[in-house]
DNA sequence: CTTATTTGACCATG
DNA sequence: CATGGTCAAATAAG
């Protein structure tokens, strides 16, 4: 298909453009030349997320006849409304990210759609959708998960981005740019973000919920060194930087520390950065 | 009433 | 077949 190897060839500009930012770190090029990979790296995603919902709308196109509605089984349900070719996909890794926090607000509101038990996982894992899915087609999601190392803190791994109303005022909520000081001697990165304390409209009912499975077994063991995702990527990003120290600016539009959105995802950052 | 959540069925994927 | 992600009827909440 055309969508198909477009995508395709945005997946390889992509990985050329990892292999540089690997190349990059070892040896020490420029910062500019960091900012400006950055910014190609953020387009060339944007671009693959876009080609990616191009090809999923257009696989929902009503072809097949009709089908009966329900069937006569007992229970509720339909049998399928309409096939849908590989229209449900499994969440690429690749193409999202995961945060650890206290709390699963983020300030955005989103809607429960789905909870799951997952195999070899301790807690049931929740899916969201926009609020706004509908009204604006804004193709964001989420999943929650409690943490196994920390209860207490969730696990939250964002997908799509928000194109709703709710992303623009979120956005503007925030500082105009971050500006992250790598220092060399001192193993602290100190970090210039603002954390907006976002009034969330959204409900927390099953955060208890989610909690309250964990009192059964306390069998493993709880370990303290545990770190988030935003610290470890900055100690990964300080062994590979060498430099006395050096200062990079960010503009909102690009990469959201606190709040989801960063260029590529944090999976995508450790695998860089720890070969 | 409207709107959101719960929960088991359904379905894609490997 | 097992697993994970989504749908939608039933139900709860406002």
């Amino acid at each position: 298909m055309a969508e198909n190897s477009v995508i395709n060839m945005l997946q390889r500009g992509q990985e050329s453009t990892d292999k540089l930012k690997a190349l990059l770190v070892q040896h020490k090029l420029p910062t500019e030349v960091a900012v400006l990979l950055e910014k190609i790296s953020g387009v060339l995603t944007e671009a693959l997320a876009m080609s990616q919902n191009v090809v999923a709308s257009s696989e929902q196109l009503p072809t097949m006849g009709e089908k009966d509605m329900y069937t006569n089984s007992s229970k509720k349900r339909r049998t399928q409304v309409e096939p849908k070719f590989g229209g449900r996909k499994r969440a690429d890794p690749n193409f999202c990210n995961k945060v650890i926090r206290q709390s699963i607000d983020d300030g955005f509101t989103w809607r429960k759609y789905g909870q799951k038990g997952i195999f070899s996982a301790k807690y049931p894992r929740s899916y969201f959708r926009c609020t706004y899915k509908h009204e604006e087609n804004c193709q964001a999601t989420r999943q929650v998960q409690q943490s196994e190392q920390q209860p207490g803190n969730y696990e939250i791994t964002y997908f799509g981005e928000h194109t709703c109303k709710q992303a623009k005022k979120h956005c503007q909520e925030q500082e105009q740019s971050y500006i992250i000081n790598f220092k060399s001697n001192t193993n602290n990165a100190i970090q210039h973000f603002a954390s907006p304390p976002l009034s969330s409209s959204i409900k927390h009912e099953h955060e208890e919920e989610v909690m309250s499975n964990q009192t059964s077994s306390d069998s493993f063991t709880t370990s303290d060194h545990e770190q988030v995702p935003c610290s470890n990527f900055l100690g990964l990003e300080l062994e590979s930087i060498p430099s006395d120290s050096f200062s990079m600016e960010f503009d909102c539009a690009s990469l959201e520390f606190e709040n989801i959105e960063s260029v590529f995802s944090y999976d995508h950052f450790v695998s860089l950065f720890s070969e």
